[in-house]
DNA sequence: CGTACTCTTGACCATATTCAAGAGACGTGG
DNA sequence: CCACGTCTCTTGAATATGGTCAAGAGTACG
């Protein structure tokens, strides 16, 4: 759990931001880019492994996640992890901190990551000049709600397969709303650990369920990562409709 | 599962809301009271065991409750139920959907409650005149993740007795924020089938694990509530520090 | 070539579920 | 007033699900 040497530079301009191209986002005013341009601080990147933010520290910043993925955590004092949702380009962090001055969940990173820095104690300017952004960071806000509700009716009352489904296809269709491992359609890295910890399983029961569904033809289970084999299926067990793909904003 | 007959009345000006004698809100303005009693709609009054918000219906409608308790939760299509979290006077109820137009999620009055009724619609409008309020509503929908977060990681990784001493506490602590149940000290009307489907267990587990709390003087169990003994030791057990005390804002 | 990491499997044990039955409180209607 | 159904809590016994322990195989990397 090495922190990552915090590298920053302004490399992209947000009137070029590589997520405008995507589909999956809102389209946004002149004003708007310029805005948020002005307000971003800097970028930070991050590689594989590496903690972004850690519980009980104190950061006087916000993210948005520019590129790769990782996830966000929490821990019991003797180590038990309980991974709490997974984050993809165009995500918000740092935003359940808006209260507390210490950090409540930790952020690390699977793959390298770029993420773009903005200071906490301007948002408030934001909503006053920016009306429409800051009510986008609501909604960004009640959709990372819906997220974890879906994770708590799945923790609490799926069984061991169901949630190895409903896992595995929430983050397939995550990834793919935002072109993400479009090439090989593999979601990698994730190691069964991370799966382990976001299903609230043990390490050994979590191979023997994902061997079941190996086993179906349902996924396939690389070194490191995994394949969607039937999308379908996946949902069917799970009985989880899938994520919805509506346009979304981001900062 | 009955739902109410949605009696609607403009009981309560906002100058005047029983809310704002609490130490645990935040000051409003003059102009803000203004906004948001123009804001406002009507009241909603509703029974226990009545049902506010069903999942897949379609409601135009924010709420803020404004006396009473209730909570959140979700189905699965057998049946299996998983409680979200627990509402309180001066929660947000609705938010989750700014995004849907199918609520996600249903919500059922323990005890009797009154909302106060917003419309959907002009939320918006909100932000552009009243950017601090508009904040606020971020606010609360970071504090709501806040708890979720916890909750994941309690149904995830706590033991059955650390999660029934988790939830009891929490319970506690927000009942006290807000004033409720201070005559006798008695968290009502709830019953162990509610805390089963809150902590990810069966009726019986829990029934058996709340009895440990019982022997152990920690929680007394009386008709459809609890009674929290020792405070201190159920946090001790659960590892959990208790909630922020910070002053919050509400609409 | 050795070490670390990830995945895999089997055996045994712990925890939680299901099934079943009964007790006590409460409200309703005969 | 009592009989009845309903709701909540309680307990025991049998069963299933998931956890822990242990060991080994394959791969990557220095």
């Amino acid at each position: 759990m090495n922190v990552s040497p915090p590298k920053s530079a302004l490399n992209v301009s947000c009137e070029e931001c590589p997520l405008l191209c995507s589909d999956s986002f809102r389209a946004f005013s002149r004003e708007e880019l310029e805005f948020v341009s002005a307000f971003k601080r800097g970028e930070l990147a991050s590689s594989t492994g590496s903690s972004i933010l850690l519980e009980g520290s104190n950061s006087p910043h916000l993210y948005t996640v520019l590129s790769g993925w990782g996830f966000r955590y929490k821990m019991l004092e003797d180590g038990r992890r309980q991974i709490l949702n997974y984050i993809f380009p165009g995500d918000f962090v740092g935003l359940q901190n808006a209260l507390h001055t210490e950090m409540q969940h930790s952020v690390e990173a699977l793959s390298d990551m770029v993420f773009c820095v903005f200071e906490r104690s301007r948002i408030y300017e934001l909503y006053v000049k920016q009306p429409e952004l800051g009510f986008d960071i609501t909604w960004l806000a009640a959709r990372e709600e819906q997220m974890l509700d879906e994770h708590l009716l799945s923790i609490g009352r799926r069984t061991a397969i169901e949630r190895a489904a409903y896992l595995l296809a929430f983050l397939s269709d995550r990834a793919a709303a935002v072109g993400l491992f479009e090439k090989n359609s593999r979601i990698e890295p994730l190691t069964q650990q991370h799966v382990a910890d976001t299903l609230g399983l043990s390490l050994v029961h979590t191979n023997k369920t994902l061997r079941k569904l190996c086993d179906n033809d349902t996924i396939a289970w690389h070194d490191s990562g995994f394949e969607i084999r039937d999308a379908e299926k996946l949902k069917e067990i799970a009985g989880w409709p899938g994520v919805s793909g509506l346009a979304r904003p981001f900062l």
